[in-house]
DNA sequence: ATGCCTGCAAAGCTTTTGCAGATGC
DNA sequence: GCATCTGCAAAAGCTTTGCAGGCAT
């Protein structure tokens, strides 16, 4: 088990509650989840772990870099392991999906941009906002 | 006053709290507010209109598109009247600023992007954040 | 006059916090 | 054994809503 080291690096004691919510997050079809989420999972899977603990081991996870929150539209966070490789997103506004994407002249773009302005980029946060195309009429 | 008239084709009442919320967002050195933000300002000026009211207002002003609404980090929105050009914003993170930039490539890559995926690109949010680079040592 | 607006207060929602007991090392 | 962690419940912060009176047209 990996996560063990991972938490443990994290300074973070391995307890059942945040191995079971790091499983959830890491092994699910769906990788963009909210605290919401997370907690009616572990609640399936008859795991009796409050949404407090939801929300503080999330916060944790994201202070440890482990997990991305991201503010979608829609009044609540959702989060994302962070497996070391950046991309943007695209959600779908009638069906939810979320898409991930890279676009390396973007990226740079956006550098170029914060230096012309005298700043320094330190994080961005870019979020299509899509439908389906229609094939047909 | 062309604010009447905006209120009017808008479907809304010309009525004090409106204008009043209008102007401050229209007339001020920050063109970034929140909620709070015009409510303060409000009782500043001597007027006595609700923190709900200026919800209401806002909500019905962003669904007559007359503001964009943002929601940076924070936890809280921000208000933007919409002068009909539409731009993305950068955060300075050390001093709250807001610098306004456009730049069409991001755009059309952004469209690209979406097409490539299948989709048809709606809205989208692009927010950097970033600090003053540093002259010196 | 009438229907849209507003103020107030109360509720709603997501997220955070305090505290006492439980658990990992 | 001791510090850290968890569950519960309560609180906090932003935003919305219900209702009764007020205002624009």
């Amino acid at each position: 088990m990996l996560q063990r080291q991972e938490l443990r690096k994290a300074g973070l004691k391995v307890t059942l509650p945040r191995l079971k919510i790091l499983e959830i997050l890491a092994g699910h079809g769906q990788r963009h989840l909210s605290a919401e989420d997370i907690y009616k999972e572990l609640l399936d899977t008859g795991e009796d772990i409050g949404l407090a603990t939801v929300y503080r081991v999330l916060t944790q996870f994201e202070s440890a870099g482990l997990v991305h929150r991201h503010n979608f539209e829609g009044g609540h966070s959702v989060f994302e392991v962070d497996e070391g490789e950046h991309h943007d997103h695209m959600v779908c506004v009638e069906t939810g999906d979320v898409v991930e994407f890279m676009n390396e002249e973007i990226e740079r773009l956006q550098k170029d941009i914060a230096h012309k302005h005298g700043y320094e980029l330190i994080d961005h946060s870019l979020v299509l906002y899509v439908k389906p195309l229609k094939k047909d009429a």
